[in-house]
Parts: C-alpha cells; sequence; structure tokens
DNA sequence: ATAGATTCCGTACCACAGTACGGTGTCAAT
DNA sequence: ATTGACACCGTACTGTGGTACGGAATCTAT
C-alpha cells in the first residue's frame, strides 16, 4: 500500500488516530479515498493539514473558527467580496494577538534581565513588567 | 464603598461573577481583603490581572500556564536561576508562536490580494499559501 | 426598618476537544 | 490459511474552562 494509512498520518501529525477521524467528522478534513470501502488513503496533503490545525489550536483559534479559515477559498463558490471581508477580519485579528504576545515577550525580557533585583512589589512582576513598557 | 465589588471588576474586565470565583479557586486570583467577613474588595490591579488572563487565553495558553506565568518572580523565595530559565523556556515559546502568526498574517494577506483570481486547486487555498512563501 | 440589589457559597450542569473501549473487518507476511 | 497488526465504527467516558442555580447573608437607599 504506497499511500499512507489514518496511523501513519497520525504519526507523523503527533496525533492519535481517533483524533484525525474526530476532525473528520468536524469537517476539519473531508473523508480521503476508500477505494472498495476499506481503509482510508491519505497524501502528504492531509498531514499538513492536520499540523495546521494543530499549530492554530495552540495559537487559541478554536476548531470552528480553523474551519473557517481552511475553507476562505476564493473560489466561484463563494462571494469574492465576503471572503475579503472574511479574511481581512481574520487577518486584523492575527495582527491583534502578534502585538499581545510581543508585549508578553517583551515583559518576560525584563524579567529576565531584573532577575537578582527588586524587592517585593505585591504584584505580579509580569503585570509590573507589562505597565513598565513605553 | 469605595473599593470594588466582584461585580464591578467583572464588568470592566467583560467576564462574570462566577468566572472570577472560579479564578480565585483555581489559584489565578488571590482572594482579596474582606473586612468582616463581608464581600471582597479588589484593587485596579485585579481588573488588569483578569484582562491578562483572558488575553493569554486568546493566545493559546492554558489556566495552568497563565498561572506558572502570573508567579514567575524574582524574588527572595525563589530560585533565580529557576526563574531565569522557565522565562527563557516561555520567551522561546511566545516567539514561536508569533512566527507562526506571521505565516498565517501572510497566508491571508496572500488570499486577500489574490481573492479573484485562481482556480480550483484541490486544496484549502490557506494551504497554499503557507506553502507559496518563502 | 424594609426592599431591592448584590454577594456568598456549594453544587450541578454545560460545551468543547478530545480519548478510550470493544467488537468486527481488512491487510500483509508467513 | 492463519495469525498479528492495523483500521473501522459507534458509543461512552474524560479533562478543561467555565455557567447556572438557589438559598442565605449583606449592603444601600428610601
Amino acid at each position: 500500500m504506497a499511500s499512507l494509512t489514518i496511523g501513519k498520518v497520525a504519526r507523523e501529525a503527533g496525533v492519535n488516530v481517533e483524533t484525525i477521524r474526530f476532525y473528520e467528522r468536524r469537517g476539519l478534513i473531508k473523508q480521503p479515498p476508500r477505494p472498495d470501502k476499506s481503509f482510508r488513503q491519505y497524501s502528504p496533503e492531509h498531514i499538513k493539514r492536520v499540523r495546521f490545525i494543530r499549530e492554530a489550536q495552540a495559537l487559541g483559534f478554536s476548531l470552528q473558527e480553523i474551519a473557517d479559515l481552511l475553507e476562505l477559498r476564493a473560489d466561484s463558490s463563494s462571494n469574492c467580496g465576503d471572503v475579503h471581508s472574511r479574511a481581512t477580519a481574520k487577518k486584523e485579528e492575527v495582527r491583534g494577538k502578534i502585538e499581545n504576545l510581543k508585549h508578553i515577550e517583551k515583559a518576560l525580557n525584563k524579567l529576565i534581565a531584573e532577575c537578582p533585583l527588586k524587592g517585593e512589589t505585591g504584584r505580579s512582576p509580569i503585570l509590573s513588567a507589562l505597565d513598565g513598557e513605553k
């Protein structure tokens, strides 16, 4: 069997088999060919897709949001203006997340730099560090 | 009553009252003064703290990770080397998230730019766009 | 001092995102 | 042809992060 079984895809993507079937049920992955009603035959694209799903989750997107992202397609069946505006909105959201992460990064840098100093402030240092940035 | 009640904090932070009590139970917020065993008296700091928790969640951190972040403190009771290494590890994770978000942002930009063009590729455009970046 | 709003607390319930289970079916190697 | 590994499917269970509920206590305004 040249093509990928569900088990191989799962291993490559670092999830377990049930998770892949779960994503299929949720519409995040469509069922791949099953010649003769037997095993699912995946392509390497599917591995990428599963990895993308995991990454996006780690960035705070829900499965529904990820499904929306994956189906944001500028094809004939969808209204281009709609795709455009949804993609733009999502982009703004992404930019906002990047900004927030940069603030946290700065705060962590401050914490790292000041490590041996500073007495008790009664506040969480990370929040103080977040304030401290200009 | 000059200080903030739980309801005000909740309103200001955009969560509901039960959520704040829930965070208290989970150790994300410590119980504020309750003179005479009556209502909790919050300070404006608490509002910031709750907002921070929500932001961090939206960035894919679990409540446990957020608790760890909030308690990353370089004070006398903690080993500085340990704080340093935990903060550094977290910083790397944050940087990774930023990179992934930038990839998604680029992919969305590509999608937006190419909106009216392109026939069916059989793949999710967002994955194609992710491939397409140099 | 009483009413109405708010808080307190415990407990129960909920949605989301899986994970586990167990019986059956299929494949690949010997 | 049999055996062992893996796939299939439905259903049940789990952990996380809340949300809802309801009766008692407290606070605020009249």
